[in-house]
DNA sequence: TCTAAGGGTTAACAAGTGTTAACGTGTGTT
DNA sequence: AACACACGTTAACACTTGTTAACCCTTAGA
């Protein structure tokens, strides 16, 4: 069961972007190479990677641009920007456009794929599904339990499941559409009906932390406030 | 609420030392500074920080042993190595040892810093959304609320996407069309009909401080003034 | 097989939110 | 002063969401 990591390379300069393909292929990733941004991004759909490898600069659609497109579908997904460029300014624009790191050419290509790991094993890090914190909550996916203090409510699957998919998108709106579609497979007038059933009894049992709130956003979705 | 983000640095320069300190405490965080590797480990077990920021050389335990040491106990909280050695080979070790990056000296202060903002996943550079200060009021833009002294009111989506642009623009004009656009997503009677309905609605809202006040200026748009 | 419990969906109605309409007021221009 | 036009305000309306409860289905146990 060990199946590729799949990384998305974007790179315009031929002769640099097989020499990191094939760097990243010694070291068993699958890597989909793109020599521009719009190439990148249709790449990035088809292939649904791990991590993105972005150079900065780049024909018909530049690094910098693309992270911010992709952003505003996954806020998840790690991105490393490649660039000429060594100023600070731009590292600093990097992170800005949500770059997760920012490698100045020349780099060296150890130093890529150790970046690489590092970014990936944070992100498999990131969220303890066993041990969440919501305000004063814990919220434990896997067990579908929430504890406050030592109180311990059962959730049920369809509960679980809402709270943490709020939980992934945080503080920001979650698309109506998008929670249909993950949690009951289709977006249609009655699951939709059904999913504010859930919210009002995930509001409920919420209820004991008065700084966590399931704001509403009329005609987009919801917003776990915590 | 906003308390700050504790850091421990651990750097036997002290020139250098001095000036990263003071430049993060500009940046509101809190650090605690340490000019070896012994040091080091005790005002991380004392002071409970958020991230650790350490020099590679440094006199009675280098950073690297030093992290090894406290990811043992810790697998969460990031490590920021900085160095001299500017070998690659140095770069892998400092992974390998556990940091989550590494920053060759001489390095930017701002470098480090949206780095050390990159690994705590926030974006403290951008205004507090969530504690705006308005005359009196205050005026949290994720909760949507708006609170003065014990008086919370909650405001619509729209009203807080208003208040909010017009907030940016604060005591200058905010342009109708720019408005519209933005939060209706398009320029036309109707949309401009509906967001002026909402500015009375805001101006309800906002008249217990009389030292507020959104005024309109004819044919372009409206003035927050606060 | 029957029954009870749990979980999820559907139904029904209440409440909230945004848009549109209608009319009023102010401002600058001729 | 008369006029056109931009904006202010209120209310009606349509639509979305909140809430409760009834209903249905599955599962486990008597």
């Amino acid at each position: 069961m060990s199946t590729k990591i799949k990384i998305v390379l974007a790179e315009d300069e031929p002769n640099l972007a097989q020499i990191v393909k094939e760097s990243l292929e010694t070291r068993n990733f699958e890597v989909f190479l793109a020599s521009n941004g719009e190439e990148a991004y249709k790449l990035y759909k088809n292939s649904n990677p791990e991590i993105l490898v972005l150079d900065v600069m780049m024909p018909k659609k530049d690094g910098f641009t693309l992270a911010k497109e992709i952003r505003e579908e996954n806020k998840q997904i790690p991105i490393i920007f490649l660039t000429a460029k060594s100023q600070t300014k731009d590292v600093l624009e990097g992170f800005e456009h949500g770059g997760n790191d920012y490698l100045k050419k020349p780099f060296s290509i150890e130093e890529l794929i150790v970046r690489i790991q590092s970014l990936l094993n944070r992100n498999s890090l990131k969220i303890d599904v066993n041990n969440i914190k919501i305000g004063n909550y814990l919220f434990n996916y896997t067990k579908q339990t929430l504890q406050l203090k030592e109180e311990t409510a059962t959730l049920t699957h369809r509960e679980s499941e809402l709270l943490y998919t709020l939980y992934q998108n945080k503080n920001e709106i979650s698309d109506r559409s998008f929670i249909l579609k993950k949690i009951w497979g289709d977006d249609d007038f009655f699951n939709a009906r059904s999913m504010d059933v859930f919210i009002t009894k995930l509001r409920k049992k919420l209820k004991l932390d008065e700084n966590i709130q399931i704001v509403n956003v009329r005609g987009y979705g919801y917003k776990l406030i915590c």
